[in-house]
DNA sequence: ATTCATGCAAAGGCTTTGCATGCAA
DNA sequence: TTGCATGCAAAGCCTTTGCATGAAT
């Protein structure tokens, strides 16, 4: 298993880039993405958004994680049996490991399963686009 | 990669051993599920159902689905952007490569992965509940 | 001044559920 | 005969979308 870097992509600046418009809401949003470590869905980004501003609507909040989604800022999840959850791009490729008991996402990375995983796709004769890699578990407890 | 085997479950008599009824709705979907090699989902095994029986209704489906499930016989597998889908539980645990362009599901396994995913879970403190391992990917064109 | 983005409410896709009836045991 | 299972329709959850208004360029 190997670390798990993260920088976090200068959204404003992504989205001049994009040619869309930098509004009100869109920066509100991006503020918030920015201050998360953590992979909240979108009524959560959404409440975390009114929190700042009460006009913003969930609708915008879905607008603007597929927005943010499709220039690659960001990465959407559908962990199981929950709405699809959210996280920055940027950062190196990793998995999830899910806390079945508190919903936490753990990232963690492996070349030697992404290596393996190249190996059974070549070997059926495909090219994996991507693929999703998810952990459900429970904290060990040591002794207490 | 290994080797993926495939036996089929005898529903009808798993159906009594849990206690409930063997009516005809649940008969005809068993028998669709036993017949299928393939991973459809809820709608799909309704069409298949009301070829030989008008008269079952997609609740019914979903109900005996939810059951099979309950009870061990089926799993159901959440792939990217769509309906769940189903597959018939017995043969070994195994992960999914699913074909971009036609929805196919191929069947893998890989024990040097799954031992790896132990490896960080234990690493991580957790225990592995269950896994999702999915590959998307498209077919390479070996000449044509 | 334009045009894109927003808020709102409605709808859409998949799935579950309440209820009265029907069928398995 | 008794109660579980069914069909139907309605609702629920998450997400998208149509439309008129408002704001970014």
């Amino acid at each position: 298993m190997n670390a798990v870097s993260n920088r976090k992509p200068d959204y404003e600046r992504l989205l001049r880039k994009a040619g869309v418009r930098v509004t009100r809401p869109r920066k509100v949003i991006v503020g918030i993405l920015t201050q998360s470590d953590d992979h909240p869905d979108a009524l959560e980004i959404f409440k975390r958004a009114v929190a700042i501003d009460k006009t913003i609507s969930l609708s915008t909040v879905y607008r603007t994680m597929k927005l943010l989604e499709s220039m690659g800022a960001i990465h959407r999840h559908a962990f199981e049996g929950g709405p699809s959850r959210f996280e920055q791009a940027g950062g190196d490729h990793h998995d999830h490991l899910i806390d079945l008991d508190t919903g936490d996402v753990i990232e963690f990375k492996s070349d030697r399963i992404e290596q393996l995983q190249d190996e059974i796709a070549r070997a059926l004769g495909y090219e994996i686009i991507h693929h999703r890699l998810e952990l459900y578990g429970r904290k060990k407890k040591s002794s207490g």
